[in-house]
DNA sequence: GACAATATTAACCGATAGGTCAATTATTAT
DNA sequence: ATAATAATTGACCTATCGGTTAATATTGTC
């Protein structure tokens, strides 16, 4: 993609490091802001934890709002991912298992950038009331057609696909976002594979169970479903 | 409950002046602090709301961290409602339709608190931490068994009931938490009545039919879930 | 009205915030 | 080597923050 003109001098490389650091204080910027806020986080603590000089963050990022922007950018693009190109053929089952699944796997592994997400939403969307109002809205357009269609084919219960949309959102995202009160509740210090694993079928399970013609009855193996004196020993455990 | 032993001069009453601003402040601290997280929010802005001089707002609240727990403190107050005193006797398709509906009402209507106290688990519950790991644990293990006590008896179908608890807390305070968003991509300026009914239908419908054994089957009247068609009209109108 | 407790308020303080700047050092191409 | 660009860094600026103080005004009881 590195272009060059015959007879032109070979431009200045803006070598790795601008691009390394770049990186590095973005990574930064985002653990603080996801977990302090914007006002929350000073410039300070974000140079000091990538051990630069506060004035080496402004030469990167002229300014603290924009270094918030970019962060924010980056999660955007990473999250356009999951029901990518869904059609009326395709199985609900299999689509919305795996979006589900998904979602549970990413909250409960890279939390950090669903709590920001949600900070920037709890306080009125300041940076991304014009996404949402735009490629959100234009996703969820989409998703709904095919909702429609599945709905149309019997494929589905007549559900409002919203709405279901919303409760996949926040029964996923709430093991991100609420990390904190799951773990203090359940006496656990951080998320496990089984736990994980777990948390995917329970919410596979009731969604499924709700919204396929017939689902529970092919689908409900023997331990699919917690049993609940099993967990009570565990996930409850003092 | 007052008390004036004989003899003893009346002592000086308070007034409601000190009762009064007390109550306005909180308020104003309640609303700014949901919306612009602590750190976020100035005592100055707290004082302009309410038309008082900062110093004042600090004559009734010695600092802005006593006053952030106390706001806190009301929310925890006020929030101890719901599945009070549940008991294996009662029928959870009643109990959880109804706990639901509450929180969806509660989040819709009322969604600061919600704010606040999601700002507050997100960023790792500085201030609620004792209050998790003890009050509401308790709360959550006393559900929990009379959960199981559902299950056992064939009112429930096996799932894990803390999941449960927080698939409900997810899915409803996700009106509240994300109301932004959720205005934004219905394209709506407020939550209307109807709205509110359809989401505790929805809600409830999808939940109950998961766990309740046969429940689409005596409780699913026409109407009872959004129609699509319909639902694509208005909710996603552009 | 007198006295005491309560309430109001402007002015002020030290700390920290975001941001700038100029001087210095490191890197790269010729 | 050298010139040009990129990167580093300490010092500095102004604004705002939470909080204090001390003086004044208001309120309630006798």
């Amino acid at each position: 993609m590195v272009q060059r003109k015959r007879n032109t001098p070979k431009k200045y490389k803006p070598g790795k490091i601008r691009e390394q650091n770049y990186a590095r204080i973005l990574d930064a910027a985002e653990a603080l802001f996801a977990t302090h806020g914007f006002k929350g986080t000073s410039m300070m603590q974000i140079a000091e934890r990538v051990n630069l000089p506060k004035a080496n963050v402004h030469y990167y990022f002229k300014s603290k709002s924009l270094l918030y922007a970019k962060v924010l950018e980056r999660i955007i693009d990473t999250w356009n991912q999951g029901l990518e190109d869904i059609k009326a053929e395709d199985d609900p089952k299999t689509v919305l298992s795996a979006y589900i699944a998904a979602k549970v796997q990413n909250a409960c592994e890279k939390p950090l950038p669903s709590r920001l997400f949600a900070t920037e939403i709890i306080t009125g969307a300041p940076y991304l009331k014009d996404y949402i109002k735009e490629d959100m809205r234009e996703w969820i357009k989409e998703k709904t057609t095919v909702f429609n269609q599945w709905i149309a084919a019997g494929k589905l219960k007549p559900v409002d696909p919203v709405r279901l949309i919303f409760l996949i959102w926040a029964s996923t995202q709430h093991y991100a976002d609420f990390e904190t009160q799951v773990l203090l509740l359940t006496n656990r210090q951080e998320y496990d594979d089984e736990e994980i694993t777990k948390t995917q079928q329970f919410l596979t399970t009731i969604i499924l169970d709700a919204l396929i013609p017939s689902y529970s009855e092919n689908n409900t193996p023997k331990g699919m479903i917690d049993n609940p004196v099993t967990f009570d020993k565990t996930l409850l455990a003092v």
